[in-house]
DNA sequence: TGTATATATGAACAATTGTTCATATATTTA
DNA sequence: TAAATATATGAACAATTGTTCATATATACA
């Protein structure tokens, strides 16, 4: 049979190891309700700022959000559809594997 | 707001993370066209068999490919719906944010 | 222009990850 | 039961990752 094309599959490992952290899952997770600027990321998430920075800049590289600034602060979002397909996907996963219930994603 | 449960960004990161590496992904990859035994694994991707097995091992202790013995051989394939659209899904962003054909995906 | 506020970056370190080599276990058949 | 085949596992090591601390950059406003 045809493997897949090597890149593709380094690209595609390199995609999908962005979500393989849980502080950048709550950051995802939270842009998935709305968009936030950095400050609001740190409170909502309680984490420190440069900590969350560095993870902002791996999922902006990684095409996973966009940002705008406004003034003084910077407004992040996810970058597209596939990021909130993807997430709700892994829920409904593990939501049906660990007996959770999907409606209480949220604490 | 309100932020995601903590525990299941932990399990989501956990199985988001398995999507992260190129081997896996093509094993997956492979799995999602049919269900192969080891020894086709080790052939069809040209990798080390203990290498395989460690990672078929991680594959299934995070439910993303389920197995079933037959005889002298072990036959793998992908544990359900969600894990072909969670690859589909990463195939057609990568596809479109680095400009590969989709139709392409193979060699 | 100087100060305050918001965000980004670099260096360094501990922790985690993926592979290899050697070996173990399971199943079939002689 | 012994030998052959298929698959799994453990230990060890290099490489990668995520966080913290310190500092840099950008914007607004006095």
């Amino acid at each position: 049979m045809k493997p897949i094309n090597e890149e593709l599959a380094y690209d595609l490992g390199d995609f999908f190891k962005i979500f393989g952290d849980p502080t950048r899952i709550k950051i995802l997770y939270a842009l998935l309700q709305r968009d936030m600027c950095v400050s609001e990321l740190v409170e909502a998430l309680a984490i420190n700022q440069s900590a969350l920075s560095h993870q902002l800049r791996l999922l902006r590289q990684n095409d996973i959000v966009k940002f705008k600034r406004d003034g003084k602060t910077v407004i992040y979002s996810l970058d597209d559809e596939h990021v909130g397909i993807l997430l709700k996907n892994g829920i409904e996963h593990i939501s049906h594997k660990n007996g959770y219930d999907e409606s209480e994603a949220y604490i």
